[in-house]
DNA sequence: TCTGGTGGTGGCACCGAGTGCCGCTTAGCG
DNA sequence: CGCTAAGCGGCACTCGGTGCCACCACCAGA
């Protein structure tokens, strides 16, 4: 097992159990069998042990996202994060422990959004050129903002049920990019 | 003028001139004639210097969103926000630094985004009631992430326009809501 | 086999944010 | 005039994060 990946481990087994702010990187180090100026190699900071995978996940939300046809941006929306939050079962435990850590911790809720925002740009830019208008224009803005939020929203709503399961999520994106796509003034 | 205001007014000043980063939290005790430890008596960290008001404005928005009538929660959560941001004129530049602040620095913008989930929850909580559903329902929750992330998106455009003043301001918020309220499938 | 890179490692010293403790000043009051 | 209480701020400490550098293994080539 590799190295950064066996300090992951570690770490949100140590996270879970003393909690977040109450871990040390010194035991973390400790723990993983490296020196702590080791585990500042591998993880930038003691959060990004928690946040690690976002980045591929909008990596490959970009990609997705290039490839999905149509001028709808919500339909290439829903159908990108469709295709890139599916999930292999044994991976959904990891999962909820790392978004029940970024929903509980402010520090890590607040790091991950700021990694959202990357998120809200690619999906801003879709938008705009599937409307054939300027990427920094409100509407399109607004709309990289809502689907960041809308999704949010989803994994929130997702990791605090007790059926937490892949078609559950599946299910919550739908009804999250219905109501963008609807509006809200219709009841 | 009180010793809060003027540790404030100090190091906004040396944060648009050094950095944020760049600017310790003795320098700003220095400039703000006290000693460091008591700058951490007026704000727990040096992050706080700039956010103080927002928790002021989501006592106003809140209050405001209990007086506002009408079944339409996009309605009531325009209303609301046109009446909070009416800002004096002689207020806008220090927002507008407060803004750019905010925007520029990522860790600023991290810890905005914490003191926004309030807000979240307001607006969540006020439409649930409007709509008579349960405010923990996934629709609820994705409109009031959705309001604030477009109100993110208003100050962001608004902030970098060059005639920022309180009309425009005002015509972002107008056209940010009417997105949310028509929704994105429509052209 | 010796030699000279080279990459991973981690100790050490340092910085800055934030906290607990405690002694000091000063203003208000009997 | 003395007492008390509140604000002030110095001091020492913890912890996250960084720069520097010595050490060790491994591998190339002579």
């Amino acid at each position: 097992m590799p190295v950064a990946r066996r300090l992951e481990d570690v770490a949100l087994e140590l996270f879970a159990t003393q909690g977040f702010d109450e871990t040390t990187v010194d035991e973390l180090a400790l723990a993983g069998g490296v020196g702590r100026r080791t585990f500042f190699r591998y993880f930038p900071t003691k959060l990004d042990v928690v946040l690690g995978e976002l980045d591929d996940g909008l990596a490959a939300l970009a990609s997705v996202l290039r490839e999905e046809p149509g001028d709808d941006p919500v339909a290439a929306a829903r159908a990108a994060f469709l295709a890139v939050n599916h999930y292999a079962d044994a991976e959904l435990p990891a999962l909820r422990r790392r978004l029940g850590l970024i929903e509980d911790v402010p520090e890590l809720a607040a790091r991950a959004t700021v990694r959202y925002r990357d998120w809200e740009q690619t999906l801003a830019t879709d938008a705009a050129a599937r409307w054939g208008t300027d990427p920094a224009s409100l509407r399109a803005q607004v709309f990289g903002r809502a689907v960041v939020a809308a999704m949010r929203a989803v994994f929130s709503a997702w990791h605090v049920r007790p059926e937490a399961d892949a078609a559950a999520l599946g299910a919550l994106v739908e009804e999250a990019f219905d109501a963008l796509a609807r509006g809200f003034s219709s009841p």
